[in-house]
DNA sequence: TCAACTTGTCACAATCTCGTCACTATTGAT
DNA sequence: ATCAATAGTGACGAGATTGTGACAAGTTGA
């Protein structure tokens, strides 16, 4: 059973994620306030947090560098949630590690499937981002590559960029909401930063690099090659 | 079953456009503040969106801005409704890419007449589009031919293209307008463009290829040899 | 403080796209 | 069969898109 833990001063929203997340068999513990949030991920350790910005007593920012001081909680993936569609918050949070988010109001369908699919590439209690794939395994900001049997580092970008690529294997990704998605970017930023990460990553995936395709006109994607 | 969000704060007027959808067999969903019919457009992905410029909360013109930021929502088709026949705004909202408009106070069966025929034609303008037909698919650039179980790369043109192409199945489309339709060409210019485009499309789908006949003195047509 | 690392940007190189053209092949009416 | 119209094909070059190496600014950790 996983362990979701939900930050929210808004008694009505608190309760209706926490009743949405138990129909779906997820075991859940809520908090009103910002420091009483971070006590109970201390002592729980639970699978996904999900934290509003605005708290009372301790605001959702704080809570989040908290949490990432911690090595007991710093990688329990976080799902934030903004009252107002603030661009800077929102920024902000992605660049804290945030691992999404989502504005208010949302619906209930949609926060399921974030966390859901949040929760589908963490298997590890301690909820480090993993990715299994038939031949690959992405944990920590390291690629384990087991037919190479060797370890890849890669950088937090490098990183959050290949996520998105794996997880979405097959679909052709363009290249604005790459960047929006890895870089928090908004407008078409006519940059050449997303190629020149894209080269990085291959270059460090060595024979693996083939899987990342390039869509010409589009974007990028991921291909399992290997199999 | 097409979707189509209502955002649209007065309520009588709400209901009235949503009985009149849904008579007509539409799906609908329904919001009177402009935050929540983003939210609402993101978790749903409507087919179509009503969306009434004054609106509390967030306004029509910054709920427009931001579903044509997000990759889920920029291609939806979007009629604005405008209180007053106010030039400005419908000016506006045309330049920002709105597909049609209506001012208040518009007649049920003119917004029937307006979301049909958008609906029709905006399955055709876009490029994003995604077509199932028995065999095949059509997304970013790219076509998934599921009998050969493979994909194929085609590039912007090429897939306008065969997208008309295949979404005219069955009926000859004459070479002035394709020509039209693909390259934006106003005169018969009398070229070898369309051939020759006709030619990579034909290399690039193998067997698939079949598919697309010359009707001579006319133009090309699609038509389904596998099933 | 300094060295090592990360990251975005730029200039230039490599590659791809696409319209055009010259030429060939096919078609269908006479 | 002949011929004119139509369609198919291969090649080329301009322009667009992507790849690449270098650099500088910013971060991190010792």
């Amino acid at each position: 059973m996983q362990t979701i833990l939900i930050a929210e001063d808004e008694k009505d929203i608190r309760q209706l994620v926490s009743f949405n997340l138990e129909r779906e068999s997820f075991s859940t513990i809520s908090s009103g306030d910002g420091k009483t949030a971070l006590s109970l991920a201390r002592s729980n350790i639970p699978d996904l947090i999900i934290l509003d910005l605005m708290l009372p007593v301790m605001d959702g920012f704080e809570v989040f560098k908290e949490l990432r001081l911690d090595s007991r909680t710093k990688d329990i993936p976080v799902i934030m949630l903004t009252a107002k569609a603030q661009l800077d918050d929102i920024i902000a949070g992605l660049e804290m590690g945030a691992d999404d988010y989502l504005t208010k109001p949302f619906s209930p369908k949609e926060l399921m499937l974030r966390v859901k699919a949040l929760l589908k590439r963490v298997k590890t209690s301690t909820g480090s981002t993993i990715i299994e794939s038939s031949q690959i395994r992405l944990d920590k900001n390291t690629l384990h590559c087991f037919i190479r049997e060797e370890k890849i580092d890669l950088t937090p970008t490098e990183f959050k960029l290949l996520l998105i690529l794996i997880e979405r294997e097959g679909v052709p990704q363009n290249r604005n909401d790459l960047l929006r998605e890895v870089w928090g970017y908004r407008e078409t930023a006519n940059s050449r930063t997303l190629d020149t990460h894209v080269k990085r990553l291959r270059e460090k995936l060595g024979e693996l690099s083939r899987c990342i395709e390039t869509v010409r006109g589009v974007g990028y994607q991921y291909r399992n090659i290997i199999s």
